[in-house]
DNA sequence: AATAAATTTTAGGCAAAACTAAATTAAATA
DNA sequence: TATTTAATTTAGTTTTGCCTAAAATTTATT
């Protein structure tokens, strides 16, 4: 059985490695959890000894099978209480955040799986992030982030990787929300920001944004 | 803010004073914790520090005002979730009790409103168990203990006030659920158990089980 | 009232998960 | 390659919440 806080330091893995089993550095993590690296490493060795990473000293860490496997139910189960949140509660999508973060833990495989069927077994989160189904595996889409999409082609907006209550407020207000449509019109390279169109409505946005922004060509 | 331990407590002592202010014992929350008196000492401390609850050396604590508006806060939102379980998630009433114990932990108010609503502002749990109200109040009801109700007259089973799925299948196994209707016919001194009509179906129950059936009369 | 029994508290430890400061190893640079 | 810098690990503390054993207090019983 894991730990609140060794579940934690699952998640930060899994979205450090882009969810695969890439290594992943103890600076990073320590980063992505605002804790001190010393911290780090003791946690690591206490998720190897559960087999749930996998480590060489001064090497870093990647996830194991099954410490995969845990930390993509994490998610799932994220996802399916943003879910919840939205379409039976009402909250919006940028309050969803905190809760979710403390429901996620919440342990019994059958509440999450009749959650899963309650919700009509959705795909994508109130982000447009995809959910993993009961096996752990990813819904594929076809989308790029706008930091990489091409020039001058009309695409559509279909999520946002990143749900900070800040982030979604300032995209609120530039009426940039899933189903948006973006043209990017100039590139700046200097700063690499983006001159775009967002429902044929002029707009700049910083490179840090665009990366955040799911595009699928329209 | 609560922690998770503080918590326990304080619905532990919730639950020994009856749902009063009474004082409650060092040994009692011990027992009813599965912990050691002495670490309940120590607990104790802290919830005066925090004045949760009121505490005298060898002389027992019971619940402050905030205490218990904290404690009677967990009991609305594990009926709550209870309600959610069964009616939303199809869970049983006997499965919902140690999810339940997790749910409600879970902190946001926003939340807990919202599921209130989305409910329908439900008065009782799957047990029969009355949810206080978002002012920390419960809905009366004219209910007794089957242990109290009077002999030679038809009532009806409208809770139960333990959700230990040990009892609950055990009540499935003499038809005894809620809405059934008990008459009891004879008090068995010795042992102080009951012989009682289930839906005009004889059956013997103890005392402890007894006590936890809440009877209206018909 | 005196003593025995039960209850409660104190004292001293332990494990988890964090921290700071110091030591070690790896990477970068001159 | 030698040395400086950055990253990582180790060592030693802290806090929370639990434990056992011993001491203190209250309650019960002669």
């Amino acid at each position: 059985m894991t730990t609140l806080a060794e579940e934690n330091y699952l998640k930060a893995i899994l979205k450090l490695s882009n969810y695969t089993l890439e290594i992943v550095s103890t600076n990073a993590i320590a980063k992505e959890l605002k804790t001190k690296a010393s911290s780090v490493t003791e946690m690591i060795k206490k998720l190897t000894d559960k087999k749930l990473v996998n480590y060489q000293k001064y090497k870093g860490v990647s996830l194991s099978k099954s410490g995969y496997k845990t930390a993509i139910d994490i998610v799932r189960k994220h996802r399916l209480w943003e879910c919840f949140l939205v379409s039976k509660l009402q909250f919006d999508w940028d309050e969803v955040h905190d809760v979710a973060e403390q429901l996620e833990h919440i342990k019994s495989s059958k509440l999450i799986d009749s959650l899963d069927i309650f919700l009509g077994k959705p795909k994508k989160d109130p982000h447009g992030e995809p959910i993993p189904n009961i096996n752990g595996e990813f819904p594929k889409s076809n989308s790029l982030p706008l930091s990489e999409f091409p020039d001058d082609v009309i695409g559509e907006v279909i999520g946002v990787t990143n749900d900070t209550p800040s982030l979604l407020k300032y995209l609120d207000s530039l009426s940039l929300t899933i189903g948006s449509k973006v043209v990017i019109n100039k590139k700046i390279d200097f700063d690499n920001s983006f001159e775009i169109a967002i429902n044929n409505k002029q707009s700049h946005i910083s490179h840090k944004v665009a990366k955040t922004l799911l595009i699928r060509e329209l």
